[in-house]
DNA sequence: ACCTGAACACCGTTCAAGT
DNA sequence: ACCTGAACACCGTTCAAGT
């Protein structure tokens, strides 16, 4: 790659996007601006332009990047519920870890959600699961995912006002302060699990990923 | 009430919210500013001080508005799936007809969470739910919600490219685009209403508000 | 107490100009 | 092609002043 001072680029889209996540993740996406970006970049704020149509172009490769961080290839051999397993953990604990990049504006299919939902249809296609059963299924995991998620950080980010032991609401008060859990997650993806499996009866559900 | 001209306020915090309201629901939250709500009121921006403390201030009471729209008080001899039935089918509606409103950001404990919330485990301690039984039900079922509502909102606001029906994937990945119906819905709810009853089992679950 | 206008310290984006 | 600095049209909020 022959440079040409003056000419050449001296960042990338990529670089660029590796910044700006880092500057989100620590600092909030309400301290993100492309003028202090542009600082951190070692250019001026105009200069980005060169390589983003709009911050919200930035904010899209940035929430691309989060996606990467998602465990959600085909395991050979794996059955369906260890499939859904392991993939909602990795989501949830990717989105928890950088919760500042989680919550900014998900409203909108970006081209990374497409590909996202490519990935996960086509190894419950491969598993053999019948389109009867991954239709219901999509629409509950996803709500509980997403909502679930969004919830736990909202909880993270909140300090409660002490509640009195002695109020007779204290157990039913501190439910709703302590309700996104390791645990409740778990409890929620085998309730919908085991909903399934009483959906499909008499099937075994016995739907894997191929070896091959 | 004596008005001495100069002095007495000319607008009331409730005026201003049903303004916000109205404004944000019908042109979404990114066009609503200070100096455009201001102009709507026929006072300056500034004006606007003197009944709130800050722009979160006014969101604070936009959100409590729409959250008095629920259907979430008791219902006498209503058995506790009827309940979240109801009352889950109200919030959905309520926050898909003014999902401008619902999509402003919701991160955050705000004072109108607790009083929703406080209504909901009021409801279901007086209907005779063991705690057991509510603990993970009040979980999977606020990020069912939350969740459905979230992406049934992004599905509306998304003009999907026209798929291929010829693609050997066409049923899988309308799947995504069409997941959040008013039957996704209900199949979600009554996948977690069976949950319950099975994991409560063999208690009959006709845990019910009283009559008087 | 209620409201105003000017001002402050920011935004994202456009544009003409420089190398 | 890459990058800059000035400028535009906005923000939320502060402050001194007016009634």
């Amino acid at each position: 790659m022959s440079k040409k001072p003056g000419i050449a680029p001296s960042l990338s889209r990529e670089a660029i996007i590796d910044i700006a996540f880092d500057l989100i993740d620590e600092h909030g996406y309400d301290a993100f601006s492309l003028r202090s970006l542009a600082t951190h970049l070692g250019i001026s704020a105009m200069g980005i332009y060169t390589y983003f149509d709009s911050k919200d172009d930035i904010i899209s490769g940035v929430q691309e990047k989060m996606r990467t961080f998602y465990d959600n290839a085909p395991v050979p051999g794996e059955r369906w519920d260890d499939t859904l397993r392991r993939t909602l953990r990795s989501i949830r604990k990717v989105g928890v870890e950088h919760s500042n990049i989680w919550r900014v504006d998900t409203y909108g299919w970006q081209k990374g959600t497409r590909v996202h939902t490519r990935r996960i249809y086509k190894i419950h296609k491969d598993q053999g699961m019948p389109l009867e059963i991954y239709k219901p299924l999509w629409s509950i995991i996803e709500a509980f995912l997403g909502g679930f998620i969004q919830k736990e950080i909202s909880q993270m980010n909140t300090t409660f006002e002490p509640l009195d032991p002695d109020d007779p609401d204290y157990q039913w008060m501190l439910i709703s302060q302590t309700a996104y859990t390791d645990e409740s997650f778990r409890d929620g993806i085998e309730l919908i699990i085991s909903g399934v499996r009483r959906m499909a009866a008499p099937d075994p559900c016995e739907w894997r990923t191929p070896l091959s």
